[in-house]
DNA sequence: CGGGCAGTTGAAGCTCCTCAACTTAAGTGG
DNA sequence: CCACTTAAGTTGAGGAGCTTCAACTGCCCG
């Protein structure tokens, strides 16, 4: 049923029946919102795939402060370190109830043997994310606190968004420390910042969501960065 | 000769018939320093992978600032956006003259198909590059300049650095411009930083190259972070 | 020997973090 | 359903760290 989202992810381009095996082989759970998938340091015991919900990865620095890595999505693969007998770098954490397929690391490696396209949609899947972590670091390095914030919300609109009446939703609970997590910075300056922006009407706050209600308002924030050469 | 880095690497676990039959296919070209091997935005041509010399890896943003993503070193591939015809998200740099073989984009799919452990050994590299970036992110997040420059500059001599009289050298030209582009910081702050080491004896300058005198006291930097509690 | 690039150093100002107090919202149990 | 508890968010003030601006120095290379 809702298991498209494999064939568009790590399953693209497996003919029918290897499709089939592989999800015969896989290990399905559901996770309560707020569970753990897994934990940082463990031994990676599987390559891991969710079906629906929406899970975090989170890393904890031993002085305290925590950091978000990613956001996943339903259809993306995680827990890649499986295949290398490495250990899980993160923890994952299930921001809202999900279902999520496993597929243990002596399974996925004897899959990735027999069918090499499975190991390019896991290079695919490493791939964009090296890209989106290239590109966190550039903004780190370079942007002040109210642009990372912009496009740390419209990176979650454009992948999790939803419309509404009132506009774009994040159909999940967001703290402001989860974004300070997220753009590397405290919660006090993301609240003063969403605050702004609330009092401007481009974000507003429904039952725990946020709800971006004018997407170019908060998208402006990053065209106007250096006060523009006077000419 | 030299490309036994290659069977750490990217050839890892081939058999014997296979690593020929790479070798063989390889493109081989000589870049001298400063030279480019590839541009961002350009289709992803090939797979790359130096045998000798070191590459950097560079973003350059549209407002100015630069950000080395990665200093490459022999044996390590890059330019794997290749194996999905996309296109390549960095400048590619040769620091100093380097050796590189090429698979073009076709070649290497050919092989991927027929050896699985080729796109492990992908695999490998792009995890371990994730973790580093995950590294990098949460240090920019969390540290302090000068915490920052210790760890990049320990990380330098991790993988580059060449025991001599004087110290641990890094073996290549790293401005202090470099640094700061590695950091995040600027070259004000990486210069007076710097400075102050030497003063301190735990680093010098041997003619454009950086050599460590005293790692242990570079590496002590990490460790007086917080105050420490009175207790 | 002179030009130019890399590095040094000082001073000023601003962004952002820290600390601290308070407010609002959201669960919890009687 | 309402008092109570706890967590999440708001807001102000102060100050540290870093960037920016600017001027100067030293070194390499032609």
């Amino acid at each position: 049923m809702s298991d498209d989202v494999l064939s568009e992810g790590l399953l693209n381009g497996l003919d029918e029946e290897a499709t089939a095996q592989m999800l015969r082989q896989a290990e399905r759970r559901t996770v309560p919102a707020e569970g753990v998938l897994f934990t940082a340091g463990q031994p990676a015991r599987a390559v891991h795939v969710i079906v629906s919900g929406v899970v975090r990865l989170v890393q904890v620095t031993p002085s305290g402060p925590r950091i978000i890595i990613k956001y996943v999505r339903p259809g993306e693969a995680f827990g890649s370190p499986a295949l290398l007998d490495r250990f899980y770098p993160t923890n994952a954490i299930a921001v809202t109830e999900c279902v999520e397929l496993q597929w243990s690391s002596a399974t996925i490696k004897s899959f990735v043997n027999r069918h090499p396209q499975l190991a390019l949609n896991v290079i695919r899947d490493l791939e964009t994310r090296l890209r989106e972590m290239e590109s966190r670091l550039r903004d780190l390095s370079t942007e002040p606190v109210e642009q990372r914030l912009a496009r740390a919300i419209l990176k979650l609109v454009e992948t999790f968004g939803q419309r509404t009446a009132e506009g774009v939703e994040i159909p999940f609970p967001v703290s402001r420390q989860d974004l300070a997590d997220l753009i590397g910075s405290t919660l006090h300056m993301v609240s003063r910042t969403l605050r702004a922006w609330e009092t401007q009407r481009r974000i507003r706050r429904y039952r725990r969501r946020l709800v971006i209600a004018d997407i170019e308002a908060v998208a402006r924030v990053l065209y106007r960065e250096p006060p523009a050469e006077h000419e």
